[in-house]
RNA sequence: GGGAGAUUUCCCGAGCGGUCAAAGGGGGCAGACUGUAAAUCUGUUGCGUCACGCUUCGGUGGUUCGAAUCCACCAUCUCCCA
C-alpha cells in the first residue's frame, strides 16, 4: 500500500497543502521531511507518540525524518491553542530534556547515520542577527495575516505578546533553514500546527522559489473530541517512571468503545486489513479489541515482555481465577506495626493508595475498599500481624489493587 | 506616565464582618448498573486523634470580641487613557 494511502486509511491526515502533489511525492520518491517537537518536559507522553508513530512509518516508507528539537523555540513556548502564556523553560531544562526525548524516541526511529537526522533549532536561531532577520524573514510576514489565524484568535482575547507571536515566524524560519541545508521538503505536524506550517511553506516559496508542502495529522482526541492520553496525574507518560507499563496497559485497555479503532489506526503497526475486522466486533466483544490495543501499544513502548507482563496481572486481575502474580506489591516493614497490628488507615496512606487518611476514611465509609475480598467497613479495622504472614490483596475501588508483604527491618 | 478593576479551595466561579472549610458547575474518587466501556443515578471531594479540633481564600501588617469579606503597603494580572 502506498504511504499516502496508509496514512489516510489511518485517519492520520488532516490537512495537506497540495494533496495530489503530496502524494505523488510520498509514493515515488524518498524525501527528507521534518517534524518539530517542543522538549518541554523530561518524557515524551502520548502526544508525542502520534507523531514518532508517523515519523516511523514514513521512515518505513523510505523517507527520511529529520526531527526538529525546538531548542530555541521552546525559550518562547507555541501560543498556539493555549490560553495563557507557557512558562519559560532555562537553557539547561532544555538541554536536559532533549536527551531525554531522543533516548526514548530512538525506540521508534532508526536514527543510523543516513536514515534519520535530529537538529535542534537553537543551532540557527540563537545566532541571528536582529536586523537582518528582520529585513529576510520579517518582511514576508503579514501582521495582518498572522492576526486572522484561527491559532491566535483565542489569544487576541487575552492578550498576546510580541514575544509569542514571534513563534510562527521562527518555525516558519526553520521549514526554510532545512529546506536550504538538506532538502528538507515537508513539514509534519499535528493538526494545531496548520497555521505555522503555511507560515514555513509560504515562507520558503516567497525567499527561495520553490514549493515545500506541509501535512498535518488528526489530534489524538476521543470520540466526543476530549484531548485523550491524559490521566489524573496529568500526561499519560512513556517513560516507566513516570507512568507505570501497568497503567499505560490500563490506560488503553480502558478507552471508550468508540475510540478502539482509532487509536489502533494511529498508534499500532496492526495492519489496516486486521483493524478492520476488529471494527466488526460488537458489545462485549469489544473488550477483545481493547485487549489488543492495549497490548500492542504496551509492546511498542515497554517491549513484548513488558506487555506480556501487563496483560497477564490485568487477566489475573479481573478474570476469573484471581492470581497476583504481577500485581503491584508494596513492602510494609515490621516497624510499621503497632502492638502487631497496623490500622488499615495507616496502611492505605503507607502503600500510597490514598493521599491521605481523610480520604482513606472516605473510601472506606462508602464500601470502596477490600482485604483480601472482604469488604471493610469499619474504619478502624486493624490488620493482625499473623494475617499478614500471609500477603494480603489489598483494593481499591474495581481496578486499582496491591498486594502488601510484611518484611522485617533490617535495623532491628 | 495617568486612571479603573481583579487575585477564592484541582479548574471555572459565587461569596451580607459572625451561622464559611466557603454556593454552583467542571474534573477526580467511590457506590449502583455493566463489559475493566459509554451513558445514567447516588455519595464524596482541605487535614487530623473525625458528631470535635486544626490550617486555608495572592503576600505582609492593621482595625475588630470576630475578617475570604474593612484599611494600609507590596506582588501579579486585565482593561482604559497617553
Amino acid at each position: 500500500m502506498d504511504i499516502f494511502e496508509e496514512l489516510q486509511k489511518r485517519d492520520l491526515v488532516a490537512q495537506v497543502t497540495n494533496e495530489e502533489k503530496v502524494k505523488e511525492i510520498l509514493n515515488n520518491r524518498k524525501i527528507h521531511f521534518y517534524i518539530g517537537f517542543e522538549p518541554t518536559a523530561d518524557s515524551l507522553h502520548v502526544g508525542h507518540f502520534v507523531q514518532i508513530m508517523i515519523a516511523s512509518r514514513m521512515q518505513k516508507a523510505g523517507h527520511i525524518p529529520i526531527i526538529l528539537f525546538g531548542g530555541a523555540t521552546a525559550l518562547i513556548g507555541d501560543p498556539s491553542g493555549k490560553t495563557d502564556m507557557r512558562k519559560m523553560l532555562t537553557r539547561e531544562e532544555i538541554e536536559h530534556n532533549i536527551e531525554c526525548f531522543k533516548k526514548q524516541a530512538s525506540k521508534f526511529i532508526d536514527f543510523t547515520p543516513g536514515k534519520a537526522m535530529i537538529v535542534n533549532n537553537a543551532d540557527w536561531l540563537s545566532g541571528l542577527n536582529y536586523i537582518e532577520f528582520l529585513r529576510d524573514i520579517g518582511v514576508h510576514f503579514s501582521v495582518n495575516r498572522m492576526l486572522a489565524a484561527e491559532c491566535y484568535k483565542q489569544r487576541l482575547e487575552r492578550g498576546l505578546t510580541f514575544f509569542e507571536m514571534n513563534y510562527m515566524v521562527m518555525q516558519g524560519y526553520d521549514f526554510l533553514v532545512l529546506n536550504r541545508k538538506y532538502g528538507c521538503e515537508m513539514e509534519l505536524g499535528g493538526d494545531d500546527q496548520w497555521s505555522n506550517i503555511i507560515a514555513g511553506v509560504e515562507l520558503v516559496r516567497r525567499c527561495d522559489q520553490k514549493e515545500v508542502y506541509g501535512l498535518t495529522f488528526k489530534l489524538l482526541t476521543t470520540s466526543e473530541g476530549k484531548k485523550m492520553g491524559k490521566t489524573e496525574k496529568g500526561a499519560l507518560w512513556l517513560d516507566p517512571d513516570k507512568t507505570s507499563p501497568y497503567e499505560f496497559y490500563q490506560y488503553w485497555r480502558n478507552v471508550g468503545d468508540k475510540d478502539v479503532i482509532n487509536c489502533m489506526k494511529m498508534l499500532t503497526y496492526l495492519p489496516v486489513e486486521e483493524i478492520a475486522e476488529y471494527e466488526k466486533l460488537e458489545g462485549q466483544e469489544i473488550n477483545k479489541a481493547k485487549e489488543i490495543l492495549a497490548f500492542e501499544i504496551t509492546k511498542l513502548v515497554h517491549g513484548e515482555e513488558e506487555a506480556k507482563k501487563c496483560m497477564q496481572s490485568a487477566k489475573a486481575l479481573f478474570e476469573a481465577g484471581r492470581s497476583d502474580e504481577n500485581m503491584p506489591k508494596f513492602k510494609i516493614d515490621k516497624s510499621d506495626l503497632t502492638d502487631d497490628k497496623i490500622l488499615i488507615l495507616d496502611l492505605l496512606c503507607k502503600a500510597e493508595m490514598c493521599p491521605s487518611k481523610s480520604e482513606a476514611r472516605r473510601l472506606i465509609q462508602q464500601g470502596g475498599i477490600t482485604v483480601n475480598d472482604e469488604k471493610i467497613t469499619d474504619v478502624y479495622h486493624a490488620i493482625s500481624k499473623s494475617t499478614l504472614e500471609k500477603d494480603i490483596i489489598v483494593r481499591k475501588g474495581k481496578k486499582v489493587y496491591k498486594k502488601i508483604k510484611l518484611e522485617s527491618s533490617h535495623t532491628e
